[in-house]
Formats: C-alpha cells, sequence, structure tokens
DNA sequence: GAGAGTGATGTCAGTTGCTGTCATCAACCC
DNA sequence: GGGTTGATGACAGCAACTGACATCACTCTC
C-alpha cells in the first residue's frame, strides 16, 4: 500500500473548486481546501505557489499544445491558418465539466480574473513567438497571436454554455467565420 | 494650520512608488509606505484598497476620458474615428515622468502586471459600451474596443519611452498608421 | 461662543495568505 | 540492513488586510 493517497494535487483542485462553488473564493480558506482534500495548508503551498493558482494547473501545457499546432503547420500555411490548426489541437485540451464549473467561480472573482488575464497573455504571447519563428513579421505576428487568443476566448465560452453541447470544432469554426465577416464584410469561410 | 498634512493619498503614492524603485514590490511592506509618508498603515489601506492599487488610482478617470471622448464624437463618425478623438483626448491624462516610473515599477512586477491587464480590461469595456450607445453593434463594438486599447498600449509606450519626448498625438498617428498596414497592405492614412 | 457633530487619523487585536525550517517515515537502492 | 529520497506534517513567523474604538482639530448650529 502507498503510502500516502495518489493525486495529492488533484485532489486539492477538486476540493478547492467544490469549496469556492459553495462559499465563494474569498470566503474559502486554503486550510479548508487543505482538510476536505485530507492535507494541511502546508502541503496545499507546495503544490501551487498561491490560492489562485490551484484553478490554473495546465495552463502550461496550454502553451506547449498552442505552440506545438503552430509549429506542426505546413510551411505554407498563413499565419492565421497556423493560429487555425492550433486552436482547432487545443480543444481537446479541456474536460468540459470541470471547465464549465471553473469557468463560473471566475466570472464570479475579479481576482481569479486577474490571473486569468495573465494566463492568456502568456497564450497570446507564444503564439507571437511560435509565429515569428516560423518567418512571420513582428507586427503580423502579434496581431495574429492577440487575434487568436480573442478567437479561442470566444469558442471557449461558447463551446461551454452551449446547451446542445456541440463539438469544439464547430464553436471555432463559427468564431472564425464572423471575424472573416468582421474583416471583409461578409461570409467567406469555406470550411 | 490645518491638522493633517495635505494629499495623504499623493504622498502615499509617491511614497510607494521611490521605495518600489529602490527595492522592489515585493520587497517593500505597506507599513514602510506609509511610514515614508508619515502615516500608519492602517491609513494606507482606507485610501487604497490594498498595496497594488496604490499605483492605479486615477485609472476610473482614464475610463471617463475615453468615454467622453467617444461620447463627443460626432454622429457621422465610424467607429474607429470615435476611438481615435477618445485616444487623442486620453494622452493629457499623463504627467510623463510618474507614468514612466510607474511604467517601469510594473514590467518587473508579475502582481502589478496582473493589475494592469485588469484595468486595460475595464478600459476595453468602457470603450465597447461607449460605442455600442452610439449605435455600434455588438462584435464590431467589442472589437474596435479590443483594437483602441491596443493601439493605446502602443502609443504609451512609445510615448513613455521616446527620447525625443515626441508628443502623444504623434506617437498615437504613427500607431494608427501601422494599423492601417496591417489591415489594407500599405500606408493610406491623411493625417 | 459653547456644545454637537464630522472626518481623517491612530491604536490594537485578529484572521489569513504564504514561507522557512526541521522532523517523520514508507519506499527504494545498493 | 543501512542509507537515501521524497512527500508530508508540525510549528513558528511575517506581512497583507479588516473591524472596532478612540482622538481631536475643524465646523456647524443655535
Amino acid at each position: 500500500m502507498a503510502r500516502w493517497e495518489p493525486n495529492a494535487a488533484g485532489r486539492l483542485r477538486e476540493a478547492a473548486l467544490e469549496l469556492f462553488e459553495e462559499r465563494g473564493f474569498e470566503q474559502t480558506t486554503v486550510a479548508e481546501i487543505a482538510a476536505r482534500a485530507g492535507l494541511t495548508e502546508r502541503t496545499f503551498f507546495r503544490h501551487f505557489a498561491d490560492k489562485r493558482e490551484v484553478l490554473f494547473r495546465g495552463s502550461e501545457e496550454l502553451v506547449d499544445t498552442l505552440v506545438t499546432g503552430v509549429d506542426r503547420a505546413p510551411a505554407e500555411a498563413t499565419a492565421l491558418e497556423a493560429v487555425t490548426a492550433a486552436l482547432e489541437a487545443a480543444g481537446a485540451a479541456f474536460a468540459p465539466e470541470f471547465a464549465r464549473r471553473r469557468r463560473a467561480v471566475i466570472l464570479a472573482t475579479p481576482e481569479l480574473q486577474e490571473r486569468e488575464l495573465m494566463k492568456l497573455t502568456s497564450l497570446t504571447d507564444a503564439l507571437a513567438g511560435a509565429l515569428r519563428r516560423r518567418g512571420v513579421g513582428e507586427s503580423v505576428a502579434r496581431l495574429a497571436g492577440e487575434t487568436g487568443i480573442a478567437v479561442f476566448r470566444i469558442t471557449f465560452d461558447r463551446w461551454v454554455t452551449d446547451p446542445a453541447q456541440r463539438p469544439w470544432t464547430e464553436h471555432l469554426h463559427g468564431a472564425l467565420a464572423e471575424l472573416d465577416e468582421l474583416v471583409l464584410g461578409a461570409p467567406q469561410r469555406a470550411g
């Protein structure tokens, strides 16, 4: 038998999410989270740098997914096509039920929104960096990064709140079509 | 003689900025800031909701300036023209020396970057809201808000770091011209 | 002009986020 | 079987932040 119950970080994350849902982020202490997970406060801070971070574990993997998606796009692909490929790959990174609960808590908590904005900025920077590495100019890379994350946010929100639970790629291409409309004045995306 | 030295909030802000420059945000305690301003820690928290906020007082006024700028734009103006008018008005809101020092501290401190992203988001939302109120559609208003703040950030950074100290409007129109290039493929802005 | 506010400040005690340090002890290695 | 490792617990301590109450120059009112 193992000395400790497995998956301490996962238990802490689930305990935190439950408590945040029940009584709110600020009204929950780290000691309470740890107790529900069968651990101590000190151990919580060994797994997560701070109280907010418990809801953001995994964002580094998302960065990797997006960068890999851009890197794997064919050399002839435009910046936006490479970003689109990356965003398609990103859809597989989320467990829908967890994502939905987590999103509700973040929307209710300014402190968590701050952290989320920071993570999204790192996604933007990572996308722009990957594009620059494949030869895209600085300004276009930055703009494409910002646009890509804007599309990502729209896609994520719709996917998470869709009562029909349509797949990620469907929402993604819907958002991209709207981007085309905005830029070109009419729907033109084929597929 | 007045019972207290005047401008407590201003003294706290200057003391905080000095200490953040000297030894960094995290290495500075609120008690130290208050002491340098001739006040107590408790009084600091009466003037500022938290330690970060001491560098962000005034952002509500910037929101007002931008919204007023959009509201005052002629009814025929496009969304982008209204945003441009608002951004021109925003230039007068900054004292360059303070802005430069503040920016350096924020760039060195992730905690402060989080707060800054939050403030920029509220600027984006305010711009988009003002545009919607003058009849601009939801999606265009949001995109114009995001674009406007992106241009604002570029303008602000260049203005603050410009060794030649050229005026705000000059940097603003430079950034807008680049936006045109990106969107239209060639410089086309006249004035 | 005396008494009753008013408002910015001080004082103090308390909670909570977060950190450093040392101890523990099953599992693993040689 | 003894040493090492690695996740955890225990405990002390700092700093951010809050609530409650006291202070006292100024101001308003009659």
